[in-house]
DNA sequence: TACAATGATGACTGAATCGGTCGGGAAAAT
DNA sequence: ATTTTCCCGACCGATTCAGTCATCATTGTA
């Protein structure tokens, strides 16, 4: 698969905060890790990339936990995989240079950034089911 | 980065054969990871993947080497990216099915389709200098 | 103030994958 | 028979992936 766990649960986190958006409480490691069966400890090692990208803020303390830093129809898939990305290599191959290399590294391009305008195009609120239908309960 | 080496080697073995396909003699392993500056025993396993799949036809002895089993312009990016890809795990991740799950599944179902669309539309013969007969520009 | 609830952080780890290498074998031309 | 080429399975070091652990810092509340 293309899409690493990490990825998938980063999402799947934003996906949870912008579901409950329009409560203005901060919500709690475990009611996402809970709802989605994440590993805690590894998903806050995700959010705290995504606070470090300005897309999550936190509150700490005795009710505290993590709300959007930024309105749900504002943030994208790109957006979240973008910061999981920044982590990656710096990506150079040492091979002899032909016209068919040039070729062949002009086609990556391209699907990188195919790639990236398919993400761009998915805003978390078109992954959110309509909020006012309730089914999350405090 | 999103290609591999194996799959970045793998292209470029193919691009050469396809060059020299209108030459009927087999071209040798040296002749491509000499031009290319690609590990010979690497590119060994990876052009027995090429011949498994039945993209590549091989002969032994002196004088042998490697042929392209197919026309060049009958073969795509997607077809030697597919043979590497089926070396994959079935990849199932454990998390809690949810509207939002699904939604994100199904996103990147989509992914995969658009890339692999992408890659479906460039043959050899787009990527081979002076047989540029297709409608494929870079 | 004490304490409980919450997030923050760095180190660590087992398993898998990546990018090869090694040693030897098998077929075919000369 | 010898050389030239491909065939094949095993192996290996480094890196990444997917977490885990221990410990600390901050905040609300009794």
């Amino acid at each position: 698969m293309l899409i690493t766990a990490r990825a998938e649960y980063a999402c799947l986190a934003m996906l949870e905060l912008a579901a409950r958006h329009n409560d203005p409480r901060p919500i709690r490691l475990t009611e996402v890790t809970d709802k989605h069966a994440i590993p805690q400890r590894f998903l806050v090692q995700i959010l705290l990339q995504m606070k470090a990208a300005g897309l999550v803020s936190t509150s700490r303390g005795a009710s505290g936990g993590y709300r959007l830093a930024r309105a749900p129809e504002t943030i994208t898939l790109a957006d979240i995989l973008g910061v999981l990305d920044r982590m990656e290599k710096p990506e150079d191959r040492n091979l002899a240079p032909s016209t068919m290399a040039r070729g062949l590294q002009s086609v990556w391009k391209q699907l990188g950034e195919t790639r990236m305008h398919f993400l761009q195009k998915i805003r978390l609120t078109d992954l959110v089911p309509s909020s006012n239908s309730g089914d999350y309960v405090i």
